[in-house]
DNA sequence: TTGCATCTACGAAAAATATCGTATATAATT
DNA sequence: AATTATATACGATATTTTTCGTAGATGCAA
């Protein structure tokens, strides 16, 4: 079974992955400074994804908190995996050039990737 | 002004990318084979395409020819840019790693991107 | 304990996307 | 020339996603 976030909930995974657990009113405070939805718009958001099984949530008390279900790893191989196939033919160094080439990354950044190519292909070739 | 389009657009483009200009046929029939939809729909998204400014077209024959006004390497850093501020955090090594890591890449890609790396290290550090 | 603030629940509208059916024009075939 | 196949145009419907308003519950403060 395939879960795939809409737009608007990836927004909202975001805040929950930075904090853990959040309260609808956590969340819509952070979304609040950059978008003007209102409150109730945001909690009927986190049922559905409750619904959906996008998130779990404790209903202890008066205050529902929700969890994030997925982790913000699963999203991204989700979302890489469809752009992979929609822009990129498939090819992942394609897509890994293509991300290099128009950004700035710091060297340390640079080093990173390069320390884990350097391990990856170890792992390959023996 | 940014133009983004939609899932199914981007399954046309990918086909428009290929041949460069197709007929709504051309698209429609590639389509067909993993989808099932039927061709007035194929005709009406590039119509509403071409409204949009995503592709422009060729109406002096009776079958009209389409050509993609945005090239895949806009497509590619649009999705990209997108991914990075949604699951990435914004972080380009981040999402060059997930992406070698859960996928298999040949020793060719590994190495082609080594060496893109390699000059790119170089340009930076002068 | 009354009133106010803050929750949740939830139906329903709005907006964005995708799909289809039908009318009509044009070209090809017999 | 008549028939058939294939195009476009385009309104209408379906589906998905997002937004909102209102009702009712719960806790807190005066």
């Amino acid at each position: 079974m395939e879960i795939k976030p809409t737009e608007s909930e990836l927004e909202i995974l975001q805040v929950i992955w930075e904090k853990s657990e959040c309260s609808v009113r956590d969340v819509h405070e952070v979304l609040a400074k950059t978008k003007d939805a209102g409150y109730t718009t945001t909690l009927k958001l986190m049922q559905i994804m409750h619904d959906k099984g996008l998130l779990e949530r404790d209903t202890t008390s008066k205050t529902h908190l929700y969890k994030s279900l997925i982790t913000r790893g699963q999203a991204q191989t989700t979302a890489l995996d469809k752009i992979l196939s929609t822009v990129f033919k498939g090819s992942t160094s394609d897509l890994v050039i293509q991300a290099l080439g128009n950004r700035r990354a710091s060297k340390d950044e640079i080093d990173a990737i390069k320390n884990f190519l350097d391990q990856f292909e170890q792992k390959d070739s023996k």
